[in-house]
DNA sequence: TGTACATCAGTGAACGCGCGTTCACTGATGTAC
DNA sequence: TGTACATCAGTGAACGCGCGTTCACTGATGTAC
């Protein structure tokens, strides 16, 4: 019924998506190719019938996730006022709720300390996403080059303080940081 | 001359500062004992002579870094209003000098994201440090608590700002969100 | 003061383990006649 | 339609390697008499 190559695309998309929830709940280098396979339901010895290597699907994933997330936050985003729209973002970014996801989550907090050192495929990949986020949050604003400074300032308060809630646990420490840089997104 | 006790003292701290140095280049996982050793001009088979394992290791390390990076940033600190103070203490660290440094650095853009699968230890030492560090940071204001909030969603921008700095690399899209972070403290 | 013994900081080889990667094989699917 | 062969997605054992940790040993230092 299915060709067979069809079926193979379906086996490497199983992988991906392993791969991606690995990335976000351990990091790089602590997810291992073995459990990303037994979490597609395969054995190890396949994978390099799918990936040159484990950097390829960790790039591969990692750009997918990019997407999938971009393309949800403005798929749920309401209309409203530039500033609306950055304090909802922002609210549903910086929840508990966002916090205590493990697999789901935003992948920075998990990968961010690991980028220093590894290759310029994986920075270059943060840098071309972060660039084409921007572009969008300051899209139609009438002061593009002022709202610009000002969104990249919010996306380092929201990214420095999800990674650092996620690093403390479920604490109140916790719980009022994520609160004081829900209040300090302009 | 100098008594055994006291040499082995001396070595013992030698290994904390490679340690020390070591967590903030590469981290808590891809640091290992033996290379930590090494930087301290020692071999591996010594190591738990002074240290009962690689997390005590790591942890009196950090704990180490901590203290003394608050005690620098209060003896740096000149005097000023609390605003032209924090903006000072902002400037130094979202500088690309700090950016670029590897192993004299903040410890947190290196261990943050491997944090959440850390013992809770680690996560509990940090969050007595920055309690520390906010502590001092209000202290002798005013309204304390609005303060509080001020310093701490500042915090989430530094260290977001500088975590996500040091993954892009020296770039001017990196130079860039420093910038913006910078003129965000308020 | 000199000698014999005890102590102990540090060495270096070994261990078991999990890793990324390779590869001979299997067995189900697809093709040729 | 039926049979023989080719293809190929996935298996599972093996590899070399670096890791954290252990341990028998060494040789310099300290102590006792």
């Amino acid at each position: 019924m299915i060709p067979r190559s069809e079926q193979k695309q379906e086996t490497r998309a199983r992988i991906l998506a392993s791969a991606s929830e690995a990335l976000r709940s351990r990091g790089l280098g602590a997810s291992s190719v073995g459990e990303v396979m037994a979490g597609a339901g395969l054995t190890v010895g396949g994978f390099y019938a799918h990936f040159e290597n484990k950097d390829a699907l960790m790039l591969e994933a990692l750009e997918r996730v990019f997407v999938e997330r971009r393309a949800q936050l403005f798929g749920l985003i309401e209309p409203g006022t530039p500033a609306e729209q950055r304090k909802q973002a922002a609210r549903a970014y910086l929840s508990r709720k966002h916090r205590d996801m493990d697999e789901q989550c935003c992948p920075l907090p998990a990968i961010l300390s690991e980028l220093p050192k590894q290759s310029e495929a994986f920075r270059g990949l943060l840098e071309k996403h972060l660039q084409l986020l921007l572009k969008a949050m300051v899209a139609g604003e009438p002061d593009r080059d002022a709202m610009r400074q000002t969104a990249l300032a919010d996306l380092a308060t929201m990214i420095g303080a999800l990674t650092l809630a996620r690093a403390l646990g479920p604490t109140p420490f916790s719980d009022e940081l994520l609160a004081a840089a829900k209040a300090a997104i302009r």
